[in-house]
DNA sequence: CCGCGACAATACCGACCGGTCTATTTGTTT
DNA sequence: AAACAAATAGACCGGTCGGTATTGTCGCGG
């Protein structure tokens, strides 16, 4: 049993990519077990259901963004405006790469799953979210503690942070829709350009 | 024959509320030839295919928001910033009048699209992109007059332009996953803020 | 009154969907 | 080696998918 772990994690892995570079609708368990090369009753066993299995990829993605993405460009050491920009430096790597892996660019994992399914499943939705929700908490400190340096006029910090998330959000879409990762090297660094003034 | 475009634009209306408050995957030919009141028979005598239905909605998608939304914010009649103010207004109002009307925040038509199934059809994909180019034409123009009259700094105008429709689906993104129209009045006016210098 | 094409209605097709079921293998424990 | 649960395998289920084929209805020009 000392695989217990090992044949969920790659359903877990296999179903990450698939829904990340085609969409949770398209991809069925069939397909997913098949490539992961396990059966459909390994795949039941681990997870009551494809939903559950959703969660699970999200949950998943949110700490492996946590471990990369994120550690790499929010770190408390560097400057809090440049730690914007390592962001979308990150982000373009990141896009370019799977670009040039699949010859499609995936967009954001969360921000896919979000426009596909928050209509139809609450549940998924908020799981989604929870994760948005997350990703916005790295900007506001970091725009907190610009703030407090100087760096950055002062502005509605929470709020700021959710206009700096959805400017990228949106880039990651603009890219999808042009298939080109340029896009997001160009516009990227103009997300220090958004403010949000207190009070309204 | 009076009727001969009446039942292919029933279909058409019907799909594209089902697509923009659902998705294309979940939503099938039959359920909406059930809700438009169609045989079957009839939706392929107008429509070869389900891809064409999509194509043929984006398309009316683009007249529609041409008419209304586009109409009223971008005239030319009006303050160039003031615009942005206005189309973000009129956004706020649609998405809130779509979520009391169906319960979810349904978001961008296009975004949700591009999201969906840009990495799973060229020809779609290739669509969305044309509708979204065309939103950003009209952005481009409004960012144009404001910088020739001063009312705005210089900056690079298409660049701008698509950081700011960047940033509109962004937050409609945002505002789906929270299924919240509020973020949209909220984060919308900030739009006037997002400024992508120059050369690089 | 005929025939012809536009449109409609529906039975039907193979493929695939998410999920269930039973049986079997495997590793661990005693 | 017996016993037991975790894990695996894959046939199988009803239902739905996009799409086809067939047939019927209708209005109109000849």
């Amino acid at each position: 049993m000392i695989q217990k772990t090992d044949t969920r994690q790659l359903i877990l892995d296999t179903a990450s990519v698939l829904f990340h570079t085609q969409s949770y609708a398209n991809v069925g368990i069939a397909v997913i077990c098949a490539q992961a090369g396990v059966s459909k009753g390994s795949f039941f066993h681990f997870f009551p259901s494809k939903r559950d299995l959703a969660l699970a990829v999200m949950d998943q993605f949110r700490e492996r963004i946590n471990a990369s993405l994120i550690a790499k460009s929010f770190s408390s050491a560097l400057p809090p405006m440049e730690r914007l920009d390592r962001f979308v430096q990150e982000l373009y790597a990141f896009q370019k790469a799977q670009t040039d892996e699949f010859g499609r660019l995936p967009g954001c994992p969360f921000g896919n799953l979000v426009l596909e399914l928050a209509t139809q499943d609450e549940v998924l939705r908020q799981k989604a979210d929870g994760c948005l929700r997350a990703l916005a908490k790295h900007f506001q400190s970091a725009i907190s503690d610009a703030i407090h340096s100087g760096a950055m006029p002062p502005a509605d910090e929470e709020a700021t942070a959710d206009a700096m998330l959805s400017y990228v959000e949106g880039i990651q879409l603009m890219a999808k829709a042009r298939n080109d990762p340029e896009l997001i090297r160009r516009l990227g660094p103009a997300v220090k350009s958004i403010r949000v003034p207190r009070e309204a």
